[in-house]
DNA sequence: TTAGGGTTAG
């Protein structure tokens, strides 16, 4: 800065680190702090708080951790949208014992509980099991007085839901009916999925044509779950009828509706459906994903089309689709069927195309024998020298194969 | 002249 010019305060770095970490240069925007303080110039709570919103989004949250331990360390008083965005981004990563702990801080600091804070940590309860535990967070929410809306009673529902819990999801379903709750799309889609996972097809069926009547249109997230629970009570014919009008309706099918449907045409041995819902989806565009390919691969697999699955693999790399355990899952399926012998056969083509290091091939095979219960070939294949010593420079007819493991 | 959060999937 030039003698006689003015100076920037903080405010000026508070709006220049705004605008990088709006550009999702986050990076460069913790620079500027560093800059700061080679100036003498003190960071305040806003260019903290400017910060964590970056890392937040981005989904940083250990980021966000260190930034309000500094803010700590030096003494500020700790803004209540802080402890938000913390225990918010704990309970997104599942740490919900922490969240929790944060959360009490919060409390202790003088911050009151807010909407978000209480939702997010119903949620993480829910998701982990402890649909107690969000209940009493619910009843505590309320006591704070603050209204539980559509997004706190749509976690309640999707915790109860998982948990098995389908009465009491009913139950706060009808409450908020009668209590002129409007309930929003991803509400329902917990429902229906609960409904469609226990076994109640016709109910979850029902709940969704009552949406639709209540003018909250269904969206991908509701036709999968039914699509999901229509196979899963055995009515496959239903199900493809309502992919038909999933896309009729103007709702977009999904990379989730085609595992799905991929899945449960393997199960009934319809395979060469299967494979064609595959090529639909890649013909519409849709980029599968590590689930959506190993349903695909286990049903080749397991319908003795091995290769196939390998070949298809094979096109989907110049696609830029790459899928890290993609071998993985064909052997542990093929292990799993007590079908060692392919899956010999599959760890040697990947070892001598060389897709894959030896080494990591055999670690897979011991764990998939392991897995499938065929201890015996598993420490066998440990203790001998299968699948190892093998370099590009050597003769690959020097490698010992897979095979030599199942061959006498 | 600066910071703003929560719910759905195979």
């Amino acid at each position: 800065m030039k003698e006689g010019g003015i100076k920037p305060d903080v405010v000026t770095y508070n709006t220049l680190i705004k605008g990088y970490c709006k550009i999702g240069k986050t990076r460069k925007a913790t620079e500027m702090v560093r800059e700061m303080e080679v100036i003498n110039l003190e960071p305040d709570v806003v260019t903290y708080m400017t910060i964590m919103q970056a890392c937040y989004s981005e989904g940083d949250v250990d980021c966000c951790l260190s930034l309000y331990h500094e803010m700590e360390d030096k003494g500020f008083q700790v803004p209540s949208h802080c402890y938000t965005l913390l225990i918010c981004g704990l309970c997104k990563t599942g740490k919900v014992l922490e969240a929790y702990a944060l959360f009490e801080n919060m409390l202790r600091n003088g911050c009151k509980g807010n909407k978000a804070v209480y939702t997010a940590l119903i949620d993480c309860y829910g998701k982990s099991g402890n649909s107690d535990g969000a209940l009493r967070l619910f009843e505590r929410m309320k006591m704070d007085g603050i209204e539980p809306d559509e997004v706190t009673y749509g976690a309640i529902v999707n915790g109860l839901c998982k948990s098995g819990r389908l009465e009491e999801a009913l139950g706060y379903f009808r409450f908020c009916n009668e209590n002129a709750v409007v309930v929003n799309a991803v509400f329902y889609s917990s429902l229906i999925d609960g409904l469609g996972k226990a076994g109640r097809v016709d109910e979850a069926e029902k709940v969704f044509d009552e949406m639709a009547e209540k003018g909250c249109l269904p969206d991908s997230y509701c036709y999968n779950a039914l699509i999901d629970g229509l196979c899963k009570c055995g009515r496959i014919a239903d199900a493809l009828v309502l992919f038909k009008r999933m896309e009729c309706d103007g709702c977009e099918h999904t990379v989730y509706t085609f595992t799905i449907l991929i899945s449960e045409l393997f199960r009934v041995h319809r395979n060469e459906e299967a494979v064609k819902m595959w090529d639909l989806m890649i013909d519409k565009g849709i980029t599968p994903n590590v689930a959506c390919f190993r349903a695909l691969s286990i049903g080749m697999c397991l319908s003795g089309k091995v290769a196939r699955a390998c070949k298809v693999l094979d096109e989907l790399a110049p696609m830029g689709v790459v899928l890290e355990t993609a071998y993985e899952d064909m052997i542990g399926a093929l292990c799993k069927a007590g079908r060692v012998k392919e899956a010999c056969k599959l760890a040697d083509g990947i070892v001598d195309r060389g897709r894959e290091i030896p080494g990591k091939i055999r670690t897979v095979m011991i764990h998939s024998l392991r897995k499938a219960g065929n201890a015996d070939l598993a420490i066998k294949l440990m203790h001998s020298k299968i699948g190892i010593g093998y370099d590009r420079m050597r003769s690959v007819k020097k490698r010992v194969k897979f095979q030599t493991l199942v061959d006498n």
